[in-house]
DNA sequence: CGACGTGTTGATTCCTGTCAATACTCGTGG
DNA sequence: CCACGAGTATTGACAGGAATCAACACGTCG
């Protein structure tokens, strides 16, 4: 493990390429100007464990940069992913002092952090956020549930067409080409796509490889997804058509 | 489907018996007032089903009596369970016009309900709503985490004894024996209780029937269970010890 | 009584996990 | 420069657990 300098740019609030869909989205000038005044920026590295189950956790964060994962493991050593914080998501319960899972950076990863108890206040003070933050963690617990039926009742290429799909839409949000081939750079190992979707890394890899095969996806190296026809994937992930924001 | 006469008491704010629990349990009295104005009370057999996903839902509401379950249903058939609400838990996402899963009356239900507008005007005023909404959420979320390890990682035995040890658990905040054996019924029919765990329901029955082999269950009926020894089945359950409420 | 809903149990299939061998990439160090 | 090892990924052979298909038991209600 290198220790390579992570080199994220530091922005200004206004600047900040989350600014929009963060925690901070609502808040008017005046209140960012007070966020602004008690936030700081950590960074991590690519496989880097930000706080273990069970630790205190004395500051909130929004993801700026980079993929962190949550996990829950059994004592036998069985992984389950329940969290993945893209950009913009946010990380721990502002009245909790714990954390329930492992928090990993997945990516080379960049937060915008708020102490606990000050963010607390703070919350109270500027409707705005908690406002948000009820919004962002609604949707999150409907996210958990997509993830729960996929978890449930998919079959494994069924998963893997579902991730693909979800990664390749959280991505078009914020790099939006519109049309042609869809592609994007896998955030995770086999081994966390696993863990995400409640398979071994070998059946991953078979299904991966099933997919290629059937001209549905196409692997340029081990991580770079080029997807030439999004309906064809879509297809694979046993969801209803027209669920979609792309296509 | 007979349509017999469903008589849950319908009380005042003071007396409920989720006053403490549900998303007005923050509220000082004269918040719990300007509620009580705009409650109403609806009842469901088990068996209906209250709302189909994807359509309109103009209320929001707190389970007092009985067991909703949200549902998510795939083209073809396959179901997973991704929500089941007892008594204090709440339903339905105030800025939402429409939800997501098909929502149904597990057993016979009383709701208390707020038209959503109305609801949702009431929380810009009344933080105290919004906080425990908030709140509320994301133990939901939590929960929604642990039952993501069960349906991606725990073996079709292991998922058995964890449900049956949450409802144990969730029964006995309300009915608080404290010691000796551990009794109650069953909320859900077997085919439910498939859905909940992303199981078959002969698969259910038979780990049924293997955990009352093994002196883990007493099954007294089909739906009443017994539990002689709640460590035993909290062996059975794969999480590590200590993770509990009870014992 | 017969129909229906609910639950149990058996026989068989098959999808995914397990165990194992191999390939590829990237640093490190001789 | 190449050998070596660690980390990551692919592929094969095989086993096992849960799904599937099917028969049957029990209680309730018309």
């Amino acid at each position: 493990m290198s220790s390579k300098q992570l080199a994220f740019p530091q922005s200004q609030c206004a600047d900040c390429p989350i600014r929009h869909r963060a925690v901070c989205a609502r808040c008017e000038t005046d209140e960012l100007e007070k966020l602004e005044a008690i936030k700081y920026y950590r960074s991590y590295e690519a496989g880097q464990t930000i706080i273990w189950a069970g630790d205190k956790m004395d500051f909130v964060a929004s993801v700026v940069h980079g993929v962190a994962s949550l996990t829950q493991t059994m004592e036998d050593g069985r992984r389950q992913m329940v969290g993945l914080l893209l950009p913009s998501d946010f990380l721990g319960r502002p009245n909790r002092e714990s954390v329930a899972y492992d928090v990993t950076a997945t990516t080379d990863l960049q937060l915008c952090c708020f102490r606990r108890v000050p963010f607390l206040d703070m919350m109270d003070d500027t409707p705005h956020i908690a406002q948000r933050l009820l919004e962002m963690t609604l949707d999150e617990l409907d996210a958990a549930r997509e993830w729960m039926l996929l978890l449930g009742r998919k079959t494994a290429r069924e998963k893997i067409a579902s991730f693909l799909s979800i990664i390749a839409r959280r991505d078009a949000t914020f790099n939006n080409s519109g049309h042609g081939d869809v592609a994007f750079d896998l955030p995770l190992t086999r081994e966390a796509m696993a863990d995400y979707l409640g398979l071994t890394l070998e059946t991953v890899s078979r299904q991966m490889s099933g997919l290629k095969r059937d001209g549905v996806i196409r692997l340029e190296g081990k991580r770079h997804i080029v997807i030439p026809d999004f309906d064809l994937l879509m297809d694979e992930t046993g969801d209803d058509a027209d669920g979609g924001i792309l296509s």
